[in-house]
RNA sequence: GGCCCGGUAGUUUAGUUGGUUAGAAUGCCGCCCUGUCACGGCGGAGGUCGUCGGUUCAAGUCCGAUCCGGGUCG
């Protein structure tokens, strides 16, 4: 007999060369196509974006954060409202970070111990606790579909020992976190860490893989180190999770990291990045366009530049025409519609950037899209 | 015409009883943003301190003249 799980990772097809994978993630909130970006919702919003927008441009599974919705407006609050879902409107997949990154991210204001993590509120400075059991019963309480195992990111550089038994505390945590989910619409993941030691990447990912989640994180990377030392870590993280399961890389949204990951097996991705330099006035474009892959909008070559952001986008801002010279303009002249046409033009990018993947990974010619845009 | 106030980066300005390389904000130019940030981080260019002369070891600062702007009295 079967248990039916929230969550469930179907494999359709994989890459003959690169081991990447196409496949479907089923979720209570619907089935998404994989490999996926997560656009990234931190308190309840993908800033500046409404939910048609999101769903408009092809998204169909958002993060959001334990972390922020804990210190505000609060579990309680959002469970009042009928769940995270109904509180944003949002009718699609959502998955929620644990706060175990933003918490290693207030660096001196907080203090780990096995049994949680004591921390200052970024808000208020007010003292607050997050533990494994405390961070999955507000998840269950904002209802997402994925909830994220309470991890520790380990900061780079990390001397042996200190990774090691963080990693090992973290899969305490992680029997922990499974333990304290009692939901059935709601799967969970577990995080790999380790560091950047290879043994204890591999002794990570085996040791979650033990245990019964539904599907697995690498995270404790993009955090400084080298790009060739990240994908080794990557490459060792994946090699030994199990295949009928999603693989998520956590906090990678850099088209060169997308690519990479994807040939290392990985299915979702997240990442501020598309929307934050949005924010700043960055447009991502393909390398055909401009070679590093992005116009910073700021700059005064774009001061009588009438075309659109790029030729052939089918996002909302390059469809309907809005150009350089004009978003460059808005940008300025700090005008939000000017950082939400931006926000709009990134998201697309990376939901077709994506779908163009899945694409060649079908047609086990992944490693042709690799090769041309990276 | 007399008297008073004020002229310092493009703009708004700080500058002590004269004392290192005249600061800042904003704007401008560029770089950056990877599980926290809309109004963010870093760097750069930009000044003959209205002009001329004087005092002094040393003047944005003190003195004189002059130009410009504003106020006020006749």
């Amino acid at each position: 007999m079967s248990i039916t799980k929230a969550i469930t990772y179907e494999l359709i097809h994989k890459d003959k060369v690169t081991g990447a994978r196409a496949g479907i993630l089923h979720t209570p909130h619907g089935d998404f196509n994989t490999p996926m970006f997560m656009p990234v919702g931190t308190q309840a919003t993908v800033k500046s974006v409404s939910p048609d927008e999101l769903e408009n441009l092809g998204a169909g599974i958002i993060l959001s954060n334990t972390y922020h919705l804990f210190l505000r407006p609060g579990a309680d609050l959002v469970a009042e409202a009928g769940g995270l879902h109904k509180f944003m409107h949002w009718n699609h997949a959502i998955l929620t970070d644990s706060g175990g990154f933003q918490v290693f991210s207030l660096g001196e204001l907080r203090k780990i111990t096995e049994e949680g993590v004591t921390f200052r509120s970024h808000i208020d400075g007010s003292p607050k606790f997050l533990s494994p059991e405390i961070s999955i019963e507000v998840q269950m309480k904002l209802g997402s579909d994925i909830a994220m195992a309470f991890d520790e990111c380990i900061p780079y550089p990390a001397d042996y020992d200190y990774t090691k038994k963080s990693t090992e505390r973290t899969h305490r945590w992680a029997e922990r976190s499974l333990n304290a989910e009692t939901r059935s619409d709601q799967g969970v993941f577990g995080i790999v860490q380790g560091g950047m030691f290879e043994d204890l990447r591999e002794y990570s990912a085996k040791t979650l893989s033990a245990m019964d989640f539904d599907g697995f994180a690498i995270g404790g990377l993009s955090v400084g180190e080298p790009k060739d030392l990240m994908y080794n870590m990557l490459e060792i993280s994946t090699r030994f999770l199990p295949e009928d399961k999603a693989r998520y890389l956590m906090g990678v949204g850099t088209p060169d990291h997308l690519i990479e990951g994807v040939a290392r097996g990985v299915d979702m991705f997240d990442c501020v990045f598309p929307t934050r330099v949005a924010r700043n006035g960055m447009a991502m474009v393909n390398t055909s366009t401009a070679s590093n892959g992005r116009l910073v909008m700021k700059n005064s070559c774009f001061t009588h530049d009438h075309e659109v952001l790029e030729q052939g986008c089918g996002c909302y801002a390059c469809r309907n025409g809005f150009t350089r010279a004009y978003i460059r303009h808005l940008i300025r002249a700090n005008e939000i519609f000017g950082l939400r046409l931006l926000t709009l033009h990134n998201l697309y990018f990376l939901q077709n950037f994506m779908r163009r993947m899945r694409e060649a990974i079908l047609e086990d010619d992944f490693s042709t899209f690799k090769s041309v845009n990276s």
